[in-house]
RNA sequence: GCGCGCUUAGCUCAGUGGUAGAGCACAUCCUUCACACGGAUGGGGUCGCAGGUUCGAACCCUGCAGCGCGCACCA
């Protein structure tokens, strides 16, 4: 027993070095503490290297991480840590963003709940003094979140949208494009919030269907009492800014009244009935009530015909009507009830029907959203043009490429922006009104400076500094909407205003950006445009959109629904590199993609898959083990090595189609299948204590080529795990890290023919299919975990006597013999295998019925492909016209098929 | 209404004209000294439907259906 030393004094018991299961928490904290202490994620602004940068979408900054950010943030981490390993000088500047309404509440309802007070109770100074301290406590949570994941930011370029500097830009931008005349401040309608008392951009609405009800009534003609005319609407409750009737000029009962007047119920008044291509005569009844206050098309028509507005609304959407004091103050919504309820006591409702609609939505308040005349500042597009053209050109890339069409369709009907928004966290609009004529600048129709140049506007002021005399001055209250900050991100970033920084000339314009395509209209097309007209051109070269993710019944992630894992919970559990690998793992190109967490603990196990790979690896010392030459090492190692180079050749084009999913599939397959079931169990055999110095060193060299080059290509994927075993397996030298190394420029079989490498490819892999038709007869006959099985080799290639050992070990067999002249006791099952006809002797222990039953259903199957094989070659259309490559491989089936078909013959005649 | 996308194994998804795939789940076996977060073997699919093109279609074309998403002034 005692025939080998217990142990070997130069490897005490390495294993105890490594748990049995990878634990990534800690290992990932450490290395990420490591990156930023060695300065890995800094770009230097100064360096000779290729510039390759990406600005992140900045998270709001009171936000938490979910999904979407994971998915996003990963690939962005993807893509920088390969464009470093590529050699790049690689800035990811990363940052938060205001996020004007959706901050502004949270701490309005903090106040709420916690003081009982509004912002107004507070004042505009105190409570802005609150929202920065919220800021400060809450804003860098989503910051630690991301750094939990690995990303390589750097850091020390961090930006916020509210900081003085880029406060700057965001006024600067707004006086030049003022002063050029495309910002104007006008009354005009607009989407108006009544629970966050804003106004709100058409993009900011959500238009959803709803479920309504749709009212007929009749408004009496006054001139003629006793006919009616027939109206539907939705909205009753807006019957007092009722100011006409318009019908469409062709209706066939109505149109002979336009020019009469009717009776408008309550408050009771004469309105006209006009005349109206707009009206759509097949809607209703064809005749449409004109509210130009509380609706687009109303107001629109009541242009036209130079109608009154009447609001009858309140900015939080209650009634506004003294003259009616039972609706005065009312609800909208209790005021529709109301009205209805009302026009049915005036013997006036005709009917009521469920109706389906669409009902424009508060993205960030969740209540249908009132159409509103209002001051409000709106800007006409700069640059359009040039900007619809960039993506149409290809000078910038969507990918996928489909999304060119919903910007090129949303850039040909691009409608004005409305800036202005009625809050108080954000960007106060740069312009001051003079205080002795405040009153009616303020209510001034226009300031179009299209037509009245700002200089020559003696009350106006417009710029970044306040005016030399602020107490003759009265700033306008407003602030900016936040993506109007947003949309200067990937050059206020790196500059300030009016300086053309070394870090602007080394990293603008940005590489790739990364972003949902939800955001198409609310950012990306802005950016392009902003970029063209103040950032010195297009902002990046490639946008790629990332999927939406939904859970697995399809819905969208809400934390109302409670759907959304917590990606911290996903992190603690299966480490932040599992997260990463399961989640890219299955995000498809463009489509959505359905969470399941099962994909994250395939990641984890991943990575325990590879800790465990190495920690066998690691029985024989962790000293680096120099490959021998590669020149008459075993086929086992050429074929894993050529597998490797064949990776890291298919990725480079895999990157360059941003084909994530794919990248993260590759890896694994050779991984999990090429390197841990097949090549590492084919080398045990040269691991043992038995094996030759020689053997060993092949197998140890191989394996530290193969795997040090491997941790290379996954790192961007799993970042700390890489680094971790690279540190263990002396991969890198120390202090060094394998997220600095830049990739290998020579293959590992440089040096080999394709004929070479493919001649051992062939021999492995024909080693490895024997192995497997092997295991699957011992398994057929229930012997799969037996290791006293044998098998007789005949008909054999002549290289094999070389491979049986390792033949033997991969087929869980104690011996494989290669005797021609065997003669197979009848029944013994047999196989057909690459190297010839394997024989696994029973000693006539098997059932010999349930063998032919077997035999026979095989039998049966294959009659069915030769016959499907024979038509097909016998058909003259397929032999004369396929390609000829085709026509010889169906034949080569058609033999083999035929020979296997002969053999079980055989076996069944003896069965007899 | 217009536009876009999707429909492949129980589930999540690959698969751009030449023998239908992976992971999970399932079944059987294996706690063999890298890994049970593991290994081996296996069962499971008229590729949404109907036409067409082609020697050959999951793949290309046409139509239809179902689902999803954008856009739109249907009160």
């Amino acid at each position: 027993m005692l025939d080998k030393p217990q142990s070997l004094p130069e490897h005490p018991n390495p294993m105890s070095e490594l748990a049995k299961a990878y634990e990534p928490q800690a290992v990932e904290e450490k290395w990420y503490a490591a990156w930023l202490e060695a300065g890995c994620f800094r770009a230097d602004e100064n360096s000779e290297k290729e510039a390759y940068s990406i600005v992140i979408p900045p998270p709001n900054v009171t936000g938490i991480l979910h999904l979407g950010h994971v998915l996003n943030n990963a690939i962005q981490d993807i893509l920088a840590r390969r464009a470093r390993q590529e050699g790049k000088e690689v800035l990811w500047l990363p940052g938060t963003d205001h996020a004007g309404i959706a901050t502004q509440a949270k701490v309005e309802r903090e106040l709420r709940e916690k003081e009982g007070k509004t912002r107004r109770d507070l004042g505009r100074d105190e409570f802005l003094k609150r929202v920065w301290d919220f800021k400060n406590t809450h804003g860098d949570i989503i910051i630690k979140q991301l750094k939990r994941l690995g990303c390589s930011c750097d850091w020390s370029r961090e930006r916020f949208t509210m900081d003085a500097e880029y406060t700057r830009w965001v006024s600067q931008v707004f006086v030049d494009l003022f002063n050029e005349g495309l910002i104007y401040r006008g009354k005009r309608m607009v989407n108006w919030c009544p629970v966050s008392l804003t106004a709100l951009s058409d993009e900011e609405v959500i238009m959803k269907a709803s479920r309504s009800k749709l009212f007929t009534m009749k408004y009496e003609l006054a001139e003629s009492p006793g006919e009616f005319i027939h109206i539907s609407t939705t909205r009753p409750e807006t019957l007092m800014g009722d100011v006409a009737i318009a019908v469409h000029p062709k209706h066939p009962k109505y149109a002979q009244w336009i020019g009469k007047m009717v009776r408008r119920p309550f408050p009771e008044a004469l309105i006209p009935i006009i005349g109206d291509e707009m009206v759509d005569l097949e809607f209703g009844t064809g005749a449409l009530k004109i509210t130009p206050a509380h609706d687009k098309v109303d107001f629109e028509i009541g242009k036209k015909h130079g109608l009154e507005i009447i609001d009858v609304l309140h900015p939080d959407g209650t009634i506004n009507c003294p003259a009616l004091p039972e609706f005065h103050g009312l609800d909208r919504f209790v005021a529709r009830r109301a009205a209805a309820a009302k026009l049915e006591e005036m013997g006036l409702l005709i009917g009521i029907e469920e109706y389906e609609n669409n009902v424009g939505y508060s993205e960030r308040a969740d209540v249908p959203i009132e159409p509103r005349i209002s001051m409000q500042w709106f800007l006409r597009y700069p640059e359009i043009a040039k900007s619809t053209d960039a993506v149409a050109s290809g000078d910038i890339q969507f990918r996928p490429e489909r999304w060119a069409k919903t910007y090129a369709h949303w850039m040909e009907n691009l409608q004005d922006w409305c800036i202005s928004r009625q809050l108080w966290w954000g960007h106060q609009i740069p312009v001051w009104y003079r205080k002795d004529n405040f009153e009616s600048l303020k209510n001034a129709e226009s300031l179009d400076t299209s037509h009245t140049s700002n200089k020559s506007h003696p009350d106006l002021y417009v710029g970044v500094e306040p005016p030399a005399d602020p107490e003759n001055w009265i700033r306008d209250e407003d602030v900016m909407d936040t993506w109007f900050s947003s949309w200067l991100w990937p050059f206020a970033t790196m500059s300030d205003v009016g300086e053309n920084s070394t870090t602007l000339k080394k990293f603008y314009p940005t590489a790739d950006l990364v972003t949902g395509p939800d955001i198409i209209f609310f950012w990306v097309a802005r950016m392009i445009m902003a970029g063209y007209r103040f950032g010195g051109g297009l902002p990046f070269k490639n946008v790629y959109f990332t999927s939406i993710i939904r859970d697995l019944k399809g819905r969208k992630m809400s934390k109302s629904l409670g759907n959304s894992p917590d990606p911290i919970d996903l992190m603690d559990k299966f480490g932040a590199d599992g997260l990463r690998f399961g989640l890219m793992r299955i995000a498809p190109v463009g489509a959505d993609v359905r969470f399941d967490v099962a994909t994250v603990e395939e990641g984890r196990n991943f990575a325990n898959k590879l800790y465990n790979a190495c920690r066998f690896r690691q029985m024989d010392g962790n000293e680096f083990a120099p490959l021998p030459a590669v020149k008459g090492l075993p086929v086992y190692h050429i074929q894993v090595m050529s597998k490797l180079d064949q990776l890291a050749e298919d990725l480079n084009g895999i990157y360059a189609e941003y084909r994530f999913g794919e990248i993260a599939q590759r890896l694994y397959e050779f991984l999990w299948n090429d390197f841990c079931d097949k090549w590492l169990e084919a080398v045990k055999a040269d691991l043992r204590e038995s094996a030759t110095a020689e053997a060993r060193a092949a197998a140890l060299g191989t394996f530290d080529a193969v795997m040090s080059r491997y941790l290379q290509l996954l790192h961007p994927y799993m970042p700390h795990v890489t680094e971790e075993l690279s540190e263990r397996m002396n991969y890198v030298a120390s202090g060094e890290f394998v997220m600095r190394k830049t990739l290998p420029e020579k293959p590992l079989l440089a040096e080999f023919s394709a004929a070479e490498t493919e001649a051992a490819q062939k021999q492995a892999a024909a080693i490895y299919e024997t192995a497997g038709r092997l295991r699957n007869l011992k398994a057929e006959y229930n012997l799969g975990s037996r290791k006293d099985v044998r098998f007789v080799m005949k008909g054999a290639v002549a290289w094999l006597s070389n491979e049986l050992n390792v033949l033997a070990l991969l087929a869980g067999s104690t011996e494989i013999l290669v005797d021609d002249s065997y003669e197979a006791p009848k029944g013994t099952p047999a196989a057909v295998t690459p190297v010839g006809e394997a024989y696994m002797p029973m000693e006539g222990l098997i059932d010999v019925e349930a063998e032919r039953v077997r035999i026979s259903r095989e039998i049966e199957k294959m009659r069915i492909e030769v016959t499907k094989s024979e038509g097909k070659l016998g058909t003259a259309s397929f032999v004369d016209r396929a390609p000829p490559e085709v026509v010889a491989q169906e034949k080569e089936r058609l033999e083999d098929w035929k020979t296997k078909l002969a053999q079980l013959g055989e076996m069944l005649e003896a069965l007899r």
